[in-house]
DNA sequence: CGCCCGCATATGTATAGTCATGAATCGGCA
DNA sequence: TGCCGATTCATGACTATACATATGCGGGCG
């Protein structure tokens, strides 16, 4: 069998295989649970060798829509928990998104030993040295989010000696250090009169909290507070195909 | 080379590729930019086929931690977003995982044809039947959050029928309705004199707010809206390897 | 000097076949 | 009848091979 003769529609032949299950998956004309065909039986259907369905069937695991169990065939899964994926852009890229001018100020920058108050915030060892940063960011002049950013010396010696005059805090690590965990943390929470004063908003006006740490390699890097006014931002996720 | 040989530590051989290979690109030893060795190289490193080297590489081009360009050979990825997989999880098991009991009341249901006000929220055109509902979420007797639902009848007739007394509408839409993209979007906002009577907070409090739409193979199924009180409720995701 | 063609090369896709693994099932034995 | 072991079978993993495709690069020609 040439591979030409059959490969138009979507690309390659593999591909065009996971497309067609995957409509029938998501269709419902195969509900969850459901045993999908062979691989013989999808091979010789598709007029194709059973590597090239393996492959296929392998994706489709990978994304979590059919699960495999030798001897007994292939299941439609049964989605558990939706998932979706949230894009976490850096601060400079959504302010311009949004067509103003971004700008950001160092307010307070501070050496120090962490303190147990800092341990929340980043899990490394009592009295392990830390840059403790804030940084104000503007859209247009005017306040867009407020950074409390705690960096990890150990993790990053070079961090001591930035002045963070170009890139702000968060695009320097993340151009500097690879990371290999993160954990976010989401919620709406009162401005306290410090963050209302900095964000020039009422006291108590809801702020949109993301708090991030950062480790790599299982060594703590950084983490980090970001409070947005809430009638200014909003986070958008899209759908992941995970079950 | 028999597969036997090599396949110690984790599990089959073009998986230990791929944690290798991760693993040098997440330490920072292979830097974004930088030219990983080419097909027949990793394959005589391995001592392996180059079907597995490519099996493998295939894989890191799908998790984004490599590019592949014909000829050139195959590159680590520079990270452009950092993205977060954040779990939407139902919501009686977000009460019960907390240990508390879950309870949840219709307060208000109709059937309507999609006025302008109900087009911001799910894409139907102007006058389709749809349904309205409105839940509300309590664990342990407290409230814990405020549902404002539509629900498309013509992607979801059963739901005309549906009395919604066993499973609360979200639950009951995915368990029924396979679905192939969703929105969701994430904002603090104050709650409004009804949903703080509803939440039981102070008018004002900050409330996170989880604005979800979603689509079965292009048509709008449902959008909704969850109104969680922002002292009792927090996102939590985790990094995706994604760049 | 510059442009274009063609070759070498690395990836992309697919095939056929082999061996391993684990689970369901069937048959035999108690 | 009930249990245990052998068989069978589908998936899983890998190899060797083949051909397609695109592209970087260098040589040749205008």
């Amino acid at each position: 069998m040439k591979p030409q003769e059959t490969e138009r529609a979507a690309g390659s032949l593999h591909q065009r295989i996971v497309a067609d299950l995957e409509s029938r998956i998501l269709s419902g004309q195969w509900p969850p649970g459901h045993r999908i065909p062979f691989e013989v039986e999808l091979s010789a259907a598709y007029g194709c060798s059973r590597m090239t369905v393996n492959k296929a069937l392998g994706r489709l695991v990978d994304a979590g829509l059919i699960e495999r169990r030798r001897k007994a065939g292939s299941f439609v899964a049964r989605p558990r928990s939706q998932a979706a994926v949230l894009d976490i852009h850096d601060i400079r890229a959504e302010v311009t998104a949004r067509g103003a001018a971004y700008r950001f100020e160092i307010v307070a920058r501070a050496r120090r030993a962490a303190t147990p108050a800092d341990r929340l915030r980043i899990d490394v060892p009592a009295g392990a040295p830390l840059i403790a940063l804030r940084t104000l960011h503007y859209a247009d002049d005017r306040p867009f989010c407020s950074e409390d950013r705690l960096i990890s010396l150990a993790a990053v010696p070079e961090a001591g000696a930035e002045p963070f005059d170009a890139l702000p805090p968060g695009a320097w690590l993340v151009a500097r250090v690879p990371w290999t965990q993160a954990e976010h943390s989401i919620a709406a929470r009162a401005a306290t009169k410090e963050q209302a004063a900095r964000l020039d908003i009422a006291p108590g006006a809801p702020c949109l909290v993301v708090e991030r740490r950062t480790w790599r390699a299982g060594e703590p890097v950084t983490g980090v507070e970001l409070a947005y006014p809430g009638a200014l931002h909003r986070l958008v996720a899209r759908f992941a195909p995970t079950g």
